[in-house]
Formats: structure tokens, C-alpha cells, sequence
DNA sequence: ACAATGTTTCTATATTTATGGAAATATAGA
DNA sequence: TCTATATTTCCATAAATATAGAAACATTGT
């Protein structure tokens, strides 16, 4: 993890509409949501959704997978956990703590 | 925490120099740095490292307190777990995965 | 009180980001 | 092929953020 993908990771989710679709889908799973769906949850607008989840998924903290009409978005949890290790690497330099405890990633 | 405490926390961190500053701080320990110290180190001018500090300051991932002349800053570890609890909160709701680690709070 | 050092505030400018309507594109069923 | 549904791209506008020099402010030592 370089400094600049993590940068681009944390905005993807510095902003309200985006940490919250984003924690929906981390609620959700690995199966995901379609963004029509997402949008009717969270009372986005199509255009606006369609933006914060191209945001997501370049910054690779989403996936996505086209299912028939539908496109499914879902949380990366391995980019995720990568991106906390990432913050926490050697807070304990000193002292050693606990490492950081790794989410579903199958 | 409330959405908007985390995206303020996020937004704090989502920025290159300040990512650098902030994981600098975690690395450094309870301890802290001078600002000078810090824009030395990292190379940042003295107006564009206390506009900085204080978005970090703001959002409370860092303490600051004066020692003489100096003022130190240094990172705030509970208010970091507190945000990384909150981005994996209900993360495994289907299937249940370790929590969080916390790291030094002291 | 004065000088030196450390830090912040002020200011202007440049850059990036967010929003959502309208139009375009893609997929599937009749 | 025509139609309905799902999603994205295009576009213009509005708002927020980053940068750093210069000036101001604070603290300490002489």
C-alpha cells in the first residue's frame, strides 16, 4: 500500500453519501447490491449514485459485477483491511499492540 | 460515533500531506512532535503545516500542547479505533469475524 | 524592554469536488 | 424490432479545499 492509494481509498469514503453507501455494502456482504437499489435505500439520485460509485469502485474499496440488467456493487473487504493495516502500521513501535484483526475476505 | 464525525475524520486524513502528518504522529507515540519538527521532517511550509494541523486538530485524530515554545502534537489513539470500529461496525453481521484490535489508548 | 524563535492568522489564487437534469447506452422480455 | 427498465455519461453550476507568502502573535532568554 503506497501513500497515494490510501489517500485515494480515505476520500473515496471522506464524504457522507459515500461512507454511507459504503457501509451499507459492508453490512450487506459479499453478495452486494444493485445500484438501483442502493440509490432507493439511501435516496440518491441515478446520476449522482452512478458518480460516488465510480468514486468507490476506482478507489477499489467496491466491486462490481453485472448480474443480467442489474449491476451488484459490494464492499472489497481485502482492500478494506489493507487500507486499515495501512493506518495503524507501527502504531506500536514502541510498545507492541495488538495487530489489526482481518474481516471476511473470502 | 455519528456519520459526520467520521467523515470529518476521514476527510482529515484523506489528503496527502496530512496522511503523512498522522501517520508520522502514530509512529512517533503518545509522545508528539513540535510543529517545526514535523514541517522540518516533512517539508511543508509553516502557514501549509498549521492549516493542517489544526483539519487535524479539528476532527480530533490529534492532540496538541504546549511545552515552552513549543507546541506538540501527537496522535490520538482512541479517537483512531473509535474510527476504524466504526468503518468495520457490523462488517460480518451474517457470518461473525474477529473485532478490531485496539491499539495504545493510554 | 528587546531580540530571537516558534507558530498562527490573513489573504488571494488555483484546484478539486459535488450535484442532478437531460440525453445516451445497455440488457432483456414480448 | 419495439418497449421497458437499469445504469451511465455529459454538462453546467455551486461549493469546498489546498497552497504559501507576508504579517501578526506568543513565549522565552538577555
Amino acid at each position: 500500500m503506497d501513500i497515494k492509494s490510501a489517500v485515494l481509498q480515505l476520500s473515496s469514503i471522506a464524504q457522507e453519501a459515500r461512507l454511507e453507501i459504503f457501509r451499507l455494502l459492508v453490512q450487506v456482504g459479499t453478495e452486494g447490491l444493485p445500484a438501483g437499489n442502493i440509490g432507493e435505500r439511501l435516496q440518491i439520485p441515478a446520476s449522482t449514485l452512478s458518480f460516488h460509485l465510480k468514486e468507490l469502485s476506482h478507489a477499489g474499496l467496491v466491486n462490481s459485477r453485472q448480474v443480467s440488467r442489474f449491476i451488484y456493487y459490494s464492499a472489497n473487504y481485502e482492500a478494506m483491511n489493507g487500507l486499515l493495516v495501512y493506518l495503524t502500521e507501527n502504531c506500536c513501535a514502541e510498545e507492541g499492540c495488538n495487530p489489526i484483526a482481518a474481516c471476511k475476505t473470502e
